[in-house]
Formats: C-alpha cells, sequence, structure tokens
DNA sequence: AACAAATGAGAGCACTGCTCTTGTTTCCCG
DNA sequence: CGGGAAACAAGAGCAGTGCTCTCATTTGTT
C-alpha cells in the first residue's frame, strides 16, 4: 500500500503514517488530545471547552470537528488515554517488584502507583472515578482499557493464593455467594481462578479495590480534609490493613532459592 | 425591630415571616431549590443551568439573581439541604433500631440510609461525593451538615468501645498514629471518645466510612457493572464485614435488663 | 398619601457546542 | 504533469449559558 510496487498483501508490520496528511493528522490528533488533557485539570469534564482547547492549539473551533465528531468523542478518547496511562504505570510499578513471591510488596507497588498518578493527574482521575458526565455514555471501547489496573490486582490474589497465602479470616455472616458472581466470571474468563473460586476471596478483593479508590476519592475531592492530616501515611496503613484483611502474608523469611533476586 | 414599641429586645420565639413580601421569598426560595435538585439529577453540578432552573418556576433568569447572587449560592444552598437530608435520614435510622446496645444492628441501620437515600437521590449524592465543581470551594457553612452521617458512626462506635466491643485486631504493620491525628480530635472536640484513644479503631472506622462512601460511588458511578450482579446483597457483605474488622459483636444473647427497649 | 425598598422583566455581553458554507491544500491516479 | 476528489481550515450563524444593567411595577413603612 505504498510506493512499493508489489501488488501483493504483506502491509508493513509497523504501519507508520505514511502521507504527510496523515502524520499531520496524528500529530494534530495528538496535540488536541494534550491540549485537552491540561484544560481537564482546571475545568472538569462537563465543563470542557472544546473552544478553548481549540484556542490553546490555535485552531478555530469548528476545525477541532475534524478530528473528533464531538465534544463526547473527545471525552472517550480521553477516558482511553487516561485508563491506558494508568493502567501502564500500575503495571510497571507493580513489576519492578524483584521479588515475585512478594505478594505485599507487589501489593503496596501497585497501590501505591494508583495514588501517585491520580496525584499527579487529578483531572483524569475526576474524569475515570468522578460523577459520571450527565449525558455522556462511556463506549464498549474504554472498558477494557479500565479493567487493568484490577487485572493486575487480581493476578496478585491470584499468585498469592496459589502459593497458600490468601486465606481471608471468615469475618461477617455468611451470605449469598451469587452476588459477586459477575467478578468471579471475569477472573475465569481471563485464566485466573482457574481453581474452585473462594467467594470470602473474592469479596474481600473487591472491597479492597473499592475501598482504595474511595480513599483516593476522599482525598482527592477534599473529604478527608478535617481527618487525615497525612495521607500518604493513611494511605500505606490503608493498604496495609487491606493486605492483611485479604491473608496476604509477607514473604517468607527463609531466603532458600530466591530466583535471580538481580534488578 | 418591629412595629412593637418596645424599645426591649425579646423577639417572637417563633420568628415565622410576618409580612407577605417575606413569605412569598422563603416560598419561591423554597420553588427554586426543589427545582434545581430536580435538574440536578439529570444534569450534574457543573452543567446546572440557571436559566433553566428559572424556566422551571416560571421566572426569567436574572429575577433569579434576586434570591441567589450566584450560581455558585445556589450550589451551597443545594449542598447544605443535601447533607442535611441526608444526615437526618441516618440519624432517623439509626435511631429506629430499638436495643440500643445492638451497636451492629444500628451500624448496619445507618450504612443502608446512606445507601438507601444515595440510591434515591444520586444527583444530590454526586453533589455531595462525586467529583468537586471545578471552579467552586464549598464555604464554611456546609461543613457542619456534612458532619451528621459520621458522627452518627462515631457514635456507634464509641458506645460499642464503652461496652467493650470494638476491638479491631492489630493488623498490618504499626504505623505512626499522628496521621489520624484530626480525627481523634474530631471525635474529641465533641465529647465523644474522652478515654484514651485508641488509634487502630480510629483507623479502622475511617476506613469504614471511606470503604462505604467508595462502594456507593463505585456502584453509582457504573464501575460495579460487571463484577457485582447484586449490589443490594454486596452491600450488605461489605457492610457486615467492615463491622467485623471494627470488632463490633453482636448484642449479648442473653437480654438481662435490657433498659426500656420500648420505641 | 409619599417615599423607599424589593421584585420581575428585558436587553445585552461574552461565552459555549455544533452545523453549514466557502475557499484552500493535499492526495491519488491516469 | 495535471485534473478531480478528498481533506482541511476558517468564518458565520443558531440556540443555549452565566451574569449585569436598566426600567417598570409591586410592596412595606412612615
Amino acid at each position: 500500500m505504498t510506493p512499493a510496487d508489489h501488488p501483493a498483501p504483506a502491509p508493513s508490520p509497523v504501519p507508520r503514517a505514511r502521507t504527510v496528511r496523515e502524520r499531520a493528522r496524528e500529530q494534530i490528533t495528538a496535540e488536541i488530545l494534550t491540549a485537552a488533557r491540561i484544560r481537564l485539570t482546571e475545568s472538569g469534564p462537563g465543563e470542557l471547552s472544546l473552544r478553548a482547547v481549540a484556542r490553546d492549539v490555535g485552531m478555530v473551533s469548528s476545525a477541532v470537528y475534524r478530528y473528533f465528531a464531538s465534544r463526547d468523542e473527545l471525552l472517550t478518547a480521553l477516558l482511553v488515554l487516561a485508563y491506558d496511562e494508568l493502567g501502564a504505570a500500575v503495571e510497571q510499578a507493580e513489576a519492578a517488584v524483584a521479588d515475585r513471591r512478594d505478594v505485599v510488596g507487589r501489593w503496596r507497588a501497585a497501590w501505591l502507583a494508583v495514588r501517585g498518578w491520580a496525584l499527579a493527574h487529578p483531572g483524569d482521575y475526576a474524569l475515570l472515578y468522578g460523577s459520571p458526565v450527565p449525558g455522556y455514555a462511556a463506549p464498549q471501547a474504554t472498558v477494557e482499557p479500565a479493567t487493568r489496573v484490577i487485572l493486575v490486582i487480581l493476578r496478585i490474589v491470584v499468585d498469592a493464593k496459589e502459593a497458600g497465602s490468601a486465606t481471608p479470616a471468615a469475618r461477617g455472616a455468611a451470605h449469598d455467594t451469587s452476588a459477586v458472581a459477575g467478578a468471579i466470571g471475569f477472573a475465569q474468563q481471563r485464566g485466573l481462578m482457574h481453581t474452585d473460586a473462594p467467594t470470602e476471596l473474592v469479596v474481600r478483593t473487591l472491597m479492597g479495590w473499592t475501598t482504595v479508590f474511595g480513599t483516593i476519592s476522599f482525598e482527592l475531592f477534599g473529604h478527608l480534609v478535617g481527618s487525615v492530616s497525612q495521607p500518604d501515611d493513611y494511605f500505606e496503613i490503608v493498604i496495609d490493613r487491606l493486605a492483611a484483611d485479604l491473608g496476604l502474608t509477607e514473604a517468607d523469611p527463609v531466603r532458600n532459592g530466591s530466583p535471580s533476586p538481580s534488578r
């Protein structure tokens, strides 16, 4: 599909932009997105002004509609961008834990990365986890990037369980297990949790997930102002207790046969 | 300060609206507020249109400014209204538990009331606990109504502790206690927690508070769609486990000397 | 009855999302 | 190389927004 005279298929494995126009289009699209993200830090998704974004990139408002059919489409692109960036940050931070058996360390690294990203990008965090934009329904394209964080967490919990570690104390009355059937199916569908799914573990994982994001939201949205004086310390206190509630145990102090702890 | 010729103070103990104008002003103010609340259920705080509200009450937009100096002032009034309504609902539900020693029952009643109110008023809930409106800073007048829910919860925990019940298991590593110094001060300042404040109990109360609102926000904002199939059941599972984590125990099965369980 | 305060209506300003039209640039293919 | 089609940027325009100002009317007080 280039000046190459071969009529055969075989598109180049790296489908980089060839024509000047496609190149410019990608670049301008990226410029619009970054300008919109900057605006988003101090404007909120519902009040994001497409005209202001257009002015920031030196265009007139109608020209932006060549790149995004509507403000909602721009929001969708921002949503995917932010979800992917958060997911990548968490995956990277969790993967950096050398001792893979240290599930508590991985748990802490993952959640600390979530909070770090949220504090660094409060506007994007509010877009992802704040109140939804009233007339806007997130399309299907956003759900896969949205699952990256919980997938990292799930893998940690599953790894811990397979190591015989994640055994949450059965506190609270026994309830119907079907309430979290969706979460169990979600995990099984992705190859995790191929053994029998212990409902209590799933519940505690969901609770940890909700508690962490609830804590970050409370911190960012100002509800902890009078109560928590050191949010950094408090967050670590919270994730430590959540790990304990899940039954995650520290890595064995016996260091027999650690598989290449270098790097 | 009235036609009463007495220069002495002693205003009437019930300062009801006397003149027709004051009466009309109160009524129209209330009409504007209720119209704004209805608009809020499908518009979001940032997109709340003052002109649309004015049209709903049959006025022109500029006339509304006789009652609220700005859209922010209207938002403040809505904030106070919603916080007070939620607080009253929770206080009432918790007070309806006859057996005051049943701290778990009171815990459940209070949190179920929070969720019930949130589901019944999603727009107001998003105003209170969703992303803050970008350019708007909630004034001091809103903080007191905002504390009513956590005050109810705090009293339950303190009552449980004085009955020797609230003893959370010391899970997780020991941390600096000063992170939650604000919360301890908040409780002591209101006469609660006059004894020595156990940091672990304060932390677990804060965590429970955050988890419940995090759960409700996740449910209302659509983050539990694929995972939790029965939100009602899941919510009860969560608050039961939170009570257990706090060390709240069910009321003693021995019913010796219950102090007037009537009403 | 007279005056002052409160109230409602309207016009107007600068802004918004979005559409449509107009002129220009870039691309592809013969 | 050159013509036609697509993509593009700019502008005008529409209906909406928060908010201010002016003006006429109503209400309360003296």
